[in-house]
Parts: C-alpha cells; sequence; structure tokens
DNA sequence: TGTTAGCACTCTTCTTTAATGAGTGCTAAT
DNA sequence: ATTAGCACTCATTAAAGAAGAGTGCTAACA
C-alpha cells in the first residue's frame, strides 16, 4: 500500500492531537478539528490503512488510535513542524548564560534546571568528560602525616580530588616538590599521553621513593579516567506526574526508580557522542526498560571537541518538536559559554 | 483523667499495630493479638477515654483509632521498646566504614545509601560543614590569560573551586607567589579569623594589585561561606511508594517536590546541632507543608566537633524505634570513620 | 464499681448491574 | 472514490445493594 499525501496529513492530524490529549484520537474529531474537506468515514477508511501498515493501533476494538513508534519515527524524520522557541523562553536562556556563574557545576546543573522548566520533562546533563581533558595542574596537600590530598586541575576547569596514603616521614615542601614535577610533566598532556616509567627514570632525584612515586600515579590515573566520577544531574523528576499516563503510581515508580540509577543514566546518555541531536523512540531503545519512553539527547562542546552530553526523558507522546528546538538551543548556548570560558 | 498503666499499654498496643499496618485499629485487634486478659468491650472504653484525650482519633465514626501526634510523642518519649540492629546490619555497616574509600562525597553519599536502604525511609545527609573548617592551601591556578581558578583545600578534606578573573599581565608564577603568600597567610585558621585589609597592608610588595587583591578574597570569602555549596545527598525517594497511604498520585508528588527544593532540605536539616537525636513529629514541625512527615535527624562529627547533619523523612507513623536506633549506630560509625581520617 | 456480652447502628468498601457514549466497520447509495 | 447510516463493541460512569468492620450503649455480672 502506498503512503500517499493524504494518510500523510491524516497521520499527522492524529499524532499532533495525541501528544496534546493523550487519548485515543478518533476520526470525527479529525475530521473536525484538522478539516481537510473530507467527511469522517473517509478518515475512517484511511485510518483502517494506516493501521494495516503499522502506522497505528487500537487500544481496543472501537476505541480511537493511538500512533505507534513506527508513526512517531516517521514524524520525527518527515512530518512534524519545527516549533521555535518563544521570546521570552530565549531571552531566559540568553541571559542565563550571559551571566558569567562561577562555579561550573553550578552551571552544568542549572542547564539540566533550565532544561526541565522550559521542556516540562525530566532532563540530564552529564557533567565534561574529562579522561580527554588536558591536565593543568597538579597539587599535593598534606592533610596528616599519613594522608595527602591529590588535587588535579583539567583545561575544562573540572577539579578532581583523592586521598592518598603518604609514608611518614614526607614533608609537605617535599610534596610541593613533588606536585610542581609533575604538573611541569604533565601539564597540557592528557593522562595516557605520559608513560609513569619514563618519568620516574627522568626524575630519580626528585622521585626518590618508587614504591609512593607509583601509588600516587595510580592514584592520578584513576582519579582522572575514574568514570563514577563523572556526575549526572538531574531535574524535573516530578514532572512524570504532569502526563495522565503516569498517573498509576507504580509506572510513575518505575519511572522514578530508572533515574535513581545515576551508574545507569550515565551509561545511557554516555553513548550518545554525534554532533546531531538524536532521537530515540519507545522500541527502538536497547534497554528493556526504556521501552515505553522516548530519550531526545544533544552533546556541548568547548570549541568544536564535544565534552559532555545532555538529554531529556519523557513519554513516547513526546513534544519532538519542541524538544528538539529548546535543546537545540540550550546545547548551543551552553557550548558557547563554555567555549568562551576555556577557550579563547 | 489519669494516663494509668493499661491506658498506656493499649496505647503502645495501638500504636505499634498502626504502625505496621497502616490501618486504623480496633479494639478486637488488640484484644486478640495484643491479649491482656481484658475483653474487647473493655478496651473500648479506654480507647473511648483516650480518644477524649487527644491520644487517639477516629477518621469516622465507628472505624478504628489511629494515632495522634501527640500519641507518637509519647510512645517516642516513654512507651517505645528499643530495637537494636540486625546483626547482618550492624555488619554490613561496619564493614563500609572500615574500607577507605577515597572521595569524601562519595563516603557522604553512601552513607545517605545506607541510611535509606536499612530504614526504608528516604534519608538526606548534609556534607560537612565548612566555614568553621580550617583552610589547609590556597591555590591559584591560571587558565588562560584573563581567568583563573581559584582552589581551596580545608582541614575537612572538602575541596571548592571558583573561577576569577584575573588581570592581562598576570603571570602563572605570580599566581604561585600569591597563592603560596595566601596559604602561608590563611593556613589553619578559619576564612573570618582575618582581616583582609591587614594581610594588604602586610604584604604590599606581593599583592601589588590592590583591585585583583580585592577580588581575589572576596571570591575566596564567597567560595567558603557560600551555602549553596554545601550539598544535599539524598537517597531512597521512592521509598515513600512503600506506603499505602502515598499509594495516591498528588500525595507521593507532594512528597517528592518537597524533596526536589534543596534549598529547604538543606534549611531544614542544618538546623538541627545538638548531640542527641532529634525526632520532630508531624503538626511538631515548623513548615507547613511537613505537617504530614516525621523527621528524625542526628549529627555526624570530627573528633567532638559536630560537623554535619544526617537525617530521614517518613510519615508520622514511622517505626521510630528502628530509625533511632539505625541513625544512632550510622552516625557513630561515620562520625568515627572521618575522625579517624582527619584528626590524628 | 469495674468488666463484659450482646446488639443495633454507622459508615466504608466491594460487587453487581445498568446506562451512557465514543468510536468503529460495514453496507448501500451517491 | 466518497459518504451517510446503522448496528455493534467496549470502556467508563452511576446507582444500588450486600458485606463487614467497628463502635457505643445497655444490661447483666462478679
Amino acid at each position: 500500500m502506498e503512503l500517499g499525501e493524504r494518510k500523510l496529513q491524516i497521520l499527522q492530524a492524529i499524532i499532533d492531537d495525541y501528544i496534546v490529549s493523550a487519548e485515543p484520537v478518533g476520526s470525527r474529531t479529525i475530521a473536525k478539528k484538522y478539516g481537510m474537506g473530507i467527511s469522517s468515514a473517509t478518515i475512517r477508511n484511511e485510518m483502517a490503512d494506516l493501521e494495516d501498515m503499522g502506522y497505528l493501533q487500537q487500544p481496543y476494538t472501537s476505541a480511537g488510535r493511538i500512533p505507534s513508534d513506527k508513526a512517531y519515527r516517521l514524524y520525527v524524520d518527515r512530518l512534524m513542524k519545527v516549533k521555535g522557541l518563544s521570546v521570552s523562553e530565549a531571552k531566559y536562556i540568553k541571559e542565563f548564560y550571559a551571566k558569567k556563574t562561577r562555579q561550573i557545576e553550578q552551571v552544568i546543573f542549572q542547564t539540566a534546571k533550565i532544561l526541565s522548566d522550559i521542556t516540562k520533562y525530566t532532563s540530564v546533563v552529564l557533567t565534561p568528560q574529562l579522561n580527554k581533558a588536558l591536565i593543568k595542574h597538579i597539587q599535593l596537600v598534606s592533610l596528616d602525616s599519613a594522608c595527602a590530598l591529590l588535587v588535579i586541575v583539567t583545561s575544562s576547569g573540572i577539579i578532581k580530588d583523592a586521598i592518598i596514603d603518604i609514608p611518614e616521614d614526607i614533608s609537605p615542601e617535599y610534596l610541593n616538590r613533588i606536585s610542581n614535577m609533575l604538573t611541569s610533566v604533565y601539564k597540557g598532556k592528557s593522562i595516557d599521553e605520559i608513560d609513569a616509567d619514563e618519568v620516574y627514570e627522568m626524575q630519580r632525584d626528585i622521585v626518590r621513593d618508587r614504591k609512593f612515586f607509583n601509588a600516587l600515579v595510580d592514584a592520578l590515573t584513576e582519579s582522572i579516567t575514574s568514570k563514577d566520577d563523572r556526575e549526572v544531574y538531574l531535574s524535573g523528576a516530578t514532572n512524570i506526574f504532569n502526563f495522565p499516563e503516569y498517573r498509576d503510581v507504580l509506572k510513575a515508580k518505575a519511572f522514578l526508580d530508572l533515574l535513581d540509577e545515576k551508574e545507569f543514566l550515565f551509561k545511557l546518555f554516555n553513548k550518545h557522542k554525534a554532533d546531531r541531536i538524536s532521537v530515540v523512540i519507545g522500541e527502538e531503545n536497547e534497554y528493556e526498560k526504556l521501552k515505553e519512553y522516548s530519550i531526545v539527547t544533544a552533546t556541548y562542546k568547548v570549541g568544536d571537541r564535544a565534552i559532555g552530553t545532555m538529554g531529556i526523558i519523557g513519554p513516547t507522546r513526546m513534544e519532538y518538536s519542541r524538544a528538539i528546538s529548546v535543546m537545540d538551543y540550550i546545547g548551543r548556548s551552553l557550548s558557547n559559554y563554555l567555549t568562551k570560558l576555556f577557550n579563547k
């Protein structure tokens, strides 16, 4: 069967309607609201065809139709009309990124907040990816006679810290010397560019205690490459309650439990690296438990290197057009902000 | 009317029962389950008395009784039997704090997790209070020609960072010098012990640019005293769904929205400073929106100074006895852990 | 005087039944 | 090819009735 112009129009109308109403859409509704000069009976016939083709489904005999995931896919790829931001929304976003907020994590967190506030979905923003970032400064600070704090500053302005054991006989001055040495060796490099053995050979006079040095480099590598250290900022989790299909407590709990697994969210959103905004709809999700949701992700960048991911998650009945516009706009703004900050 | 021994026994039985069942308790149930050699009719009379005295309420004529907040207060202060941790729970906690987890924030976060896992309520743990903490190290790291990163390490091992503008003509070497100067001045002090003007006068030769110096001290003070920088770790938010009285979506949403306001949670839990565990029941809460919940808070310490707060929040129908035992145990364990770590 | 059995009464909750209505699919006419 | 008309389906809502838990009161009892 052919997917003619009229079928497309009807499909679009159904999806548009269902996205806002969350109710199965009947032929009469389409005929009246989206009047295109044909009767409800004709629309009924077309709808039956669309169902045969897998674009629509009926919750039960003689209810209206709801779009299938396949329909949403078509909608996102070909049908939907781009809906830009309202003037006030754009202004709100612009103003936020005009401010020089001091803490970077704050900026990321606020980005999540804005994203969820404006879209009314649940948003997730990952902090920047570090292992590709370049080291700017390494500092050991003694905490007491047996412990020191290792502080690493990277080019993305992110700080990482770890507590490490130190031998009893080490003085703060020595820690300073070794900090300076490490900084000078690693500065401008990423962690995997450096061969620790080589450093050891070169800097024997400073290093002295091989065991301690090894422990130090291990801690350095670990804290820079460790995954669990990247944070996941979440916002608007309870927005899910705004959708009538999640009035059901069990469904809502399932959703919120999903969000509780930061590890999982991280894995999920971190996958997306491409430049374009990605939309994954319902069944397209590779995880079983996501098959009822859609996910829209985008990356944010410093210069032209993507360093982090942001996204929203909501029901498959999502305002894709709006979601995409908002993500695009915020993504650009954040990238712009960060680029200015770090990459002059 | 007197609150005799028997009345107390009955009241206790009713509360014990209601805490686990969440259903209004009838006289027959008490007579049968908590048989104390008196008939249900007698219990009925006593219950009527207890209602007159304000300890019990009836949702409607001819339903069972449920305890009032006043009853819970009596229960917590005089009635409840202390219920210790199970052996496996104690072991689980002990083992966690025996590990030397590297990131301090991780320890705090995990504490929240354990707390909610074991109690089955929602837990909140605030990161340590800093403004009383002593400064260990201050480091300026140049990011680019116009920006530097200010890193402050405190005695609690917490790192704070802020981005500050710097004049164009400042060299990394100079930043280093000024870092060292600041460290030597502030080391071992808390931020409010130092008068910036005095430092300026004393260190004129190093400081040179007064304006820059002022900006620096401002950023320092701000990031050390800034409230929004103390983090609030939350865990087990969806535990609320386990309680039948929160099967109602609106109630659940109200609860979760409460938790979304980190500012509010911070204010709420940060109030508690006393050494003893505090229990605030329903109406006793000073915030209107908390009148349906009970809150149990405790502090954790380094040495004998309280530096942070932890707590759980749940329905007034709470297993107070268990909650208190668990909090006490975990509070001690965490304090112990932190004290060992920082206060040798 | 305190305790208890008995019973009528109250009020929620559950179940059943009936009514409503939105929407479909098919047929026949245009 | 389109559409009016109509019988049919099935979820949703409302009303009515039955069941049941629990009370409060009265009267009898130790």
